[in-house]
DNA sequence: GCCCAGAGTGAATCCTCCG
DNA sequence: TCGGAGGATTCACTCTGGG
């Protein structure tokens, strides 16, 4: 760990939920010592009158005083000032999380790259449950959007490929999204029953999110806590978590959640790593240790080219031809590139096997 | 039909396909005279180098000269002015379509909202067969965003609920669509073979949005008419088409293209109606959806082996053991192959359950 | 004519370390 | 900071050609 984020983990206040307005808050935390921030953020809905099922029902709208802004302006400005709070605490390699409906989420990704924020992705969450259309005047809105971003173009983001593609049993992870809806024993409820939040967001989004775009020990910060998806589901996984939370009754939810939550074992937190982690093993270091022999022969993967090893780790592939086993690949094929460990193999036992296999077992040996 | 109708149809250059600049094109017709606008803009994608597929052939990127634009600032004047003109021509009662990827749409969905149109539905194009994500740097972008809003909040749009409804076997049309991209027979070719159009849509796609949103005898009008997708399903559908189109290529492939199509000629539909697959359940969803715990042990059928969850889906068998339920189960039993489902069971009240039960489950959430 | 293996391809903001 | 080299990375579908 690098001397710098362990200081910024001693001033940080790690694992609480912090009362109030989560500009201020934000403003006064160090700059550049969040690892990642996950914001819902309201969503300045405009309903107008009541909304009735066809038996009559009133449906439980949104239409808290925390969600009703008087204008496009008047969200625009509330956008741009947390997102320049956001930006201003995260890590140079920080990301950023942003859900929304179609009612706020064109402001905020707008403002994002007016903010210098680089899109990665935009993910949209499809929800298996969604509340039907009740006028039968539109689409059944079935689906929230994520936006997920860098603070900078070239941030070099936490992304757990692997992690993803194992959760998506063995291919890559898409950006669409199939969860349900947040009900049941998951959904919390005040003392007089009612839900205690109402766009309280499934744990399992934000499970997917954490393993994704975070390591075990990273610091999660949420400007919109609610009742404490984020800082639950980063408990669970090993991550430090900062909530911000603006009101009493959600905070005291949230807290009450919170204590409840055990961390998954370390062992369990394990994901399954990319082979770019590694490490490195040079080619030459197979002639070195006798595997390979100075004048063998190696032969393409599609058995089209041949070429020569070197005592010092080169290839010779014919006249003119010859360097790493990369280089010689990539010039016998005419491709741009070449990755010589599963292109080359070698002769054992009358069979030809990729190179690679004795990389791995060098790697075996390291551990 | 009433009377202005009419006659603004009698001025309208029907069924045609436009040369020129749309601005100009879209101003020179009369105000209020068309019913829906579908408009598919330039994506302003920003493409940096070139990228390879692991195999290392090239993609073909788009980067023809109507993408490039040389700040958002450009982007955004360009958008609001072919908006402008777009909601000009409009009917009080018309709606709008625009479809974009996360480049352009949130660019796009602001501007709408400026100008006083008014969102009914973000839908999400959810593409059956997407393009990887070759590098393994992100998430594989698997769907487009296209926005449906009204000319005003008061806008009485055209919404064909039952059809839709009838398109979806019975039930509400949801905000998602799944539907493969434009490929096969479908996709037009130009003389040499290539492509004639880099990002020709596929007419299921029209089929919807043109059956939901339209009545027969409509005016339809398409801004960025490509090789003119939009005027061959409104033909087959009975609409009327305006289409505006700048480069010549383009033109002529639309041109021919709708010369041979027939009303009411149904492949479209078949397409939109055919596509439903039984939904694949990863195993990791189990354990984002918090069914199995990370850490959790699991058993196998015949008791003789046991393994733990982790958080990204896969399982630890014990040391070097570790990968999918199948994988797992496949090296412990040292047989080629096993279904993870039926073999691994769980402890739930005491006695050992298949995890093949929790699928069960969650596709019967799915219906 | 049918089947199967192999090649081709799609709106993509797609690498990282070391010297 | 920049240049060069190492080397990691793909899913679903269509079409073509040979047997």
């Amino acid at each position: 760990m690098k001397k710098t984020s362990r200081k910024a983990a001693v001033e940080l206040p790690l694992n609480e939920i912090l009362a109030g307005d989560c500009i201020e808050i934000m403003n006064s935390l160090p700059e550049g010592s969040v690892d990642l921030i996950f914001a819902d953020p309201p969503y300045n809905l405009q309903l107008k009158g009541d909304l009735h099922r066809p038996d009559n029902s009133k449906v439980d709208a949104v239409d808290d005083e925390w969600d009703q802004f008087s204008s496009f302006a008047a969200y625009d400005k509330f956008t741009k000032d947390w997102l320049a709070a956001a930006r201003r605490v995260l890590k140079p390699n920080g990301a950023i999380w942003v859900i929304g409906s179609y009612h706020n989420i064109f402001r905020v990704g707008s403002e994002l790259q007016n903010q210098g924020f680089w899109i990665l992705n935009d993910v949209v969450w499809r929800k298996s449950n969604p509340m039907p259309n009740f006028r039968g005047k539109r689409l059944t809105n079935a689906h929230e959007t994520m936006i997920w971003a860098g603070k900078n173009e070239d941030s070099k983001c936490t992304f757990n490929y692997e992690a993803l593609k194992a959760l998506n049993e063995g291919t890559q992870m898409r950006s669409d999204w199939v969860l349900p809806i947040c009900n049941g024993g998951e959904r919390l409820k005040n003392e007089a029953g009612e839900k205690a939040h109402p766009t309280q967001k499934p744990e399992s989004l934000l499970h997917r999110v954490l393993v994704g775009a975070t390591n075990p020990g990273d610091v999660v910060l949420d400007p919109f806590f609610g009742t404490g998806t984020t800082g639950a589901v980063a408990k669970k996984l090993g991550r430090d978590f900062i909530g911000i939370e603006r009101e009493e009754a959600y905070r005291k939810v949230a807290a009450k959640r919170l204590s409840k939550v055990r961390k998954f074992d370390k062992e369990s937190l394990m994901v399954s790593a990319s082979k770019r982690a590694q490490p490195r093993v040079p080619f030459g270091q197979l002639v070195e240790r006798g595997m390979l022999l100075p004048g063998e022969e190696l032969y393409s993967m599609n058995m089209r080219h041949k070429a020569k090893v070197r005592a010092d780790g080169t290839l010779v592939g014919g006249p003119d031809v010859s360097g790493s086993i990369h280089q010689v690949g990539a010039q016998l094929e005419g491709a741009p590139s070449c990755n010589g460990w599963t292109y080359w193999c070698y002769k054992k036992d009358g069979k030809t096997v990729p190179i690679d296999l004795l990389r791995q077992q060098i790697r075996a040996e390291m551990n």
